[in-house]
RNA sequence: GUCCCCUUCGUCUAGCGGUUAGGACACCGGGUUUUCAUCUCGGCAACAGGGGUUCGAUCCCCCUAGGGGACGCCA
């Protein structure tokens, strides 16, 4: 069997976002499922819009992802001689046209036809008069009118549509530059692409470059066009909801299994798995199993998923990941303890950024809401009663520590939240917080001590 | 407008002619928990509509509606 060579071909123009990466990761798990390879192309023809840094970007991107193409990635750029060279061989062999239609005239041919209520597209008007090619011309391919063209997406099932709606388009402008749709094609056929997996927006495209194959005497890759990924408006994605840069929810401290399994599963089942490692995908990861309907962005999704990760991997690659991805703005490593305290609060994280918030007042006296300070007030007490007694509780140990604080209160005839309540609002200036006990032992005596007594004398 | 694709709980989806239509997220309750959370138990909630085919349609066919996409000398 034929080695499987899949290729991601996005344009430099933008960052990669979250659809483009699901193409990506849908194109690199089916490659190396099959023991093929997995290509990076830039299609950086248009000279205006494409930027190096774009393409620094999308390299980055895929890194984070653990994406890694199998060759340096190719240029379109690059092999513009070859585009032009095929097109004229084309025109040569009779399969196209030279064409001097106005870009002026074709507009008002296509105002016309839209209110003739037809497809606009080009009418052939110079497809059989066999003009000479000369400068300033485009050569435009020559669709066939009759029949119909048909292919197997590998996802869609059976795509099929009657050339008489395909328009003769055009793969090289008059400047000479070729066309997208032209390159693409050749391209494909250059890197021997087996399989090409892109967003079902290509399906036209798809067709044209099938024609294109055939009138080469090439053959015709496999086809698999993934479903778009709609915002959570079901709108097409834009940058104001959802297609931000990749590298977006990486600042904001989401973990790279969390963005793999969420994109992965939109669009994508194993029986009623919902969890899965990127070995497993490696192993399950079939086309045939990939939805055809559009599936709209999640955030609440994407953040289980994120929840669940941060959950789920060790808890010193937590840190490493805090400690290297992050920017803390105070100090952990100091504290004996904070492989516990990181285990004690990553449960309700949405997030990194998220999970050092939570546990900043671990690591510094934190700032009291005017509501939280008035609410200690009122028990203030109570308070002072523990504080004169803190003497007797014994920090070595969380169990014994918590035994303390019983009999603390059963002596004093005192219900649990009469102390709780107020002393954790010292302690750690909000309500959602661990239990008292793992408060006070992760503090420690001093810093505990310390607290309680920086409130009093305020 | 024309063509192409799509349509099961709010969301992601399972289902591939006979199911109490399953799971996950979210949401809502109960229990556990000295707060929140965790954990646990339970609940709410869907086959877009209409025609066929069939003994029987979520599933096959057609139509309608709705959504998305494509219709550039952009990619």
């Amino acid at each position: 069997m034929k080695q499987e060579i899949t290729r991601f071909a996005p344009s430099p123009t933008g960052h990669l976002h979250l659809g483009g990466a699901r193409t990506a990761l849908f194109s690199w798990l089916f490659a190396k499922k099959n023991k093929g390879k997995f290509l990076l192309r830039f299609e950086d023809t248009d000279k205006e819009r494409s930027k190096k840094e774009y393409e620094q970007s999308i390299i980055s991107s895929l890194a984070w992802l653990g994406i890694k193409p199998d060759e340096n990635p190719i240029f379109q750029s690059k092999n513009i001689e070859l585009h032009r060279t095929t097109a004229l061989s084309l025109l040569e062999s009779g399969n196209a046209y030279s064409c001097d239609c106005s870009p002026e005239q074709l507009n008002e041919m296509r105002k016309k036809q839209i209110e003739q209520k037809m497809q606009p597209r080009y009418d052939g008007l110079n497809r059989d008069k066999n003009l000479p090619h000369k400068d300033g011309n485009v050569i435009r391919f020559k669709m066939p009118i009759q029949g119909k063209t048909s292919f197997q997406d590998k996802i869609l099932g059976t795509i099929s549509v009657n050339n008489k709606e395909l328009d003769d388009f055009i793969i090289l402008r008059g400047d000479g530059s070729p066309t997208y749709n032209f390159s693409a094609a050749i391209d494909d056929q250059e890197m021997k692409i087996t399989t090409v997996i892109r967003g079902d927006d290509h399906i036209t495209n798809t067709l044209k470059q099938i024609n294109i194959f055939k009138s080469l005497e090439q053959p015709i890759p496999n086809y698999a066009h993934l479903p778009m990924v709609l915002s959570n408006t079901g709108k097409r994605l834009s940058k104001r909801d959802g297609a931000v840069d990749l590298l977006e929810y990486k600042k904001l401290g989401y973990l790279k299994e969390a963005l793999i399994n969420y994109l992965v599963k939109l669009g994508w089942t194993y029986s009623n798995q919902e969890i899965f490692s990127k070995e497993e995908l490696l192993s399950l990861f079939t086309l045939e199993a990939v939805n055809s309907s559009p599936a709209k962005f999640s955030e609440e999704l994407i953040t289980f998923y994120n929840n669940h990760y941060i959950n789920s991997i060790q808890v010193e690659d937590l840190y490493q990941l805090i400690i290297k991805e992050c920017d803390v703005p105070y100090e952990i490593d100091s504290n004996i303890h904070y492989l516990e305290i990181l285990n004690l609060i990553r449960e309700g994280s949405k997030t990194l950024l998220d999970l050092i918030n939570q546990m900043q007042f671990f690591y510094e006296v934190p700032q009291y809401e005017e509501r939280h300070k008035e609410s200690v007030q009122a028990n203030i007490e109570v308070i002072s009663v523990f504080k004169e007694n803190i003497n007797a509780l014994d920090f070595s140990d969380l169990k014994i520590l918590e035994n303390n604080l019983k009999e603390f209160l059963s002596s004093n005839d005192l219900k649990f939240p009469q102390l709780g309540k107020p002393l954790r609002l010292i302690l750690a200036g909000r309500e959602n917080a661990p239990s008292i006990s793992q408060l006070l032992f992760f503090l420690g005596y001093e810093e505990s001590l310390n607290r309680i007594n920086l409130f009093l004398t305020k």
